[in-house]
DNA sequence: TTGAAAATGAAAGTCGTTTTCAATTGGCGA
DNA sequence: TCGCCAATTGAAAACGACTTTCATTTTCAA
């Protein structure tokens, strides 16, 4: 990590090594004050705008990415080899991934019908999840989700 | 107008059967402050919040629905009778939209696998559109976000 | 016509994101 | 190793789109 951030011309910093390593134990889909709340636990001092800054250049790094669900909150998902698509839960706000290797050819012809030139593809399906499902009703979160719903 | 609203249980006022219109008149993704712009010009009176109370009352409705391409502000899309992907052209901000009928197929099977039930798909694809392909710098659009770019 | 409920507009509040700025620190060259 | 300078940091403030509040006005069914 110390090298790939050196070579790109950027600084190693005890903050910068715990944000990045804090960001890839936690996992996918991870959100500033997610982050930034793991980072604390390990160094209090660790400032917020540093790990927000530090977020956007593991993204320019190319190592992760934005994802953004529509609910206000970015989120950062590492980079995988091959592009990926999200199944969002309505209702428990669960992010499945699925493989897109069955949809991409589709998209890569229509791109070409528009000369357009695809360099991204954000594919996200929202719906419920097998523990949400609407004909589940007898499940904890549908339960609470219900009593929301009726509240709102 | 006047009468699904009422259906539905809806007032109907000048304010709203305005912005109603003016919605429908500007077309695909408008963000509350480009309807709210369109609405002025016609009644200069018309209060923001009431814009923006009007266009989640039009997504209410099943008339449109939020497109958030990440970059921070909400659009509104009129609903289509088939759903629809968009291209985003990272230079001119341009949205495309194309028939995704060739790849539902493959998500809904790969929903399937998921035990998820969709009931919406986001299919957004990113890159340049043909006026600010990457090999093409002699158009002013591309000219100018070359000059942007060296600017930040 | 009249009253309850809905709608409106201005203003303020919310909240995640982003910038500012003074202080600190990492890393290279002397 | 030392010193410098640009990069980095952290606290705080600024930002900006979205949302709520509340007093007032308006709609519309009875
Ligand atoms: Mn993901
Ligand atoms: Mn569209
Ligand atoms: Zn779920
Ligand atoms: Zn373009």
């Amino acid at each position: 990590m110390k090298e790939l951030l050196r070579t790109k011309g950027f600084k190693s910093t005890p903050q910068r090594e715990l944000i990045f390593d804090c960001f890839f134990s936690l996992g996918k889909h991870v959100s500033v004050d997610e982050l930034y709340q793991k980072v604390r636990e390990l160094d209090p001092s660790v400032g917020h705008s540093t790990v927000w800054r530090n977020l956007k250049l593991i993204c320019q790094l190319g190592l992760a990415e934005e994802v953004n669900i529509g609910d206000g909150i970015t989120r950062y998902d590492r980079t995988t080899p091959k592009p990926h698509g999200h199944f969002f839960c309505r209702n428990c706000k669960k992010l499945l991934e699925f493989d897109v290797g069955s949809v991409m050819g589709a998209l890569v012809e229509a791109a070409h019908e528009f000369e357009f030139e695809p360099d991204g593809y954000k594919i996200e399906v929202q719906g419920y999840c097998s523990d949400c499902r609407q004909d589940d009703r007898t499940n904890d979160v549908a339960t609470r989700s219900a009593n929301d719903e009726r509240k709102a």
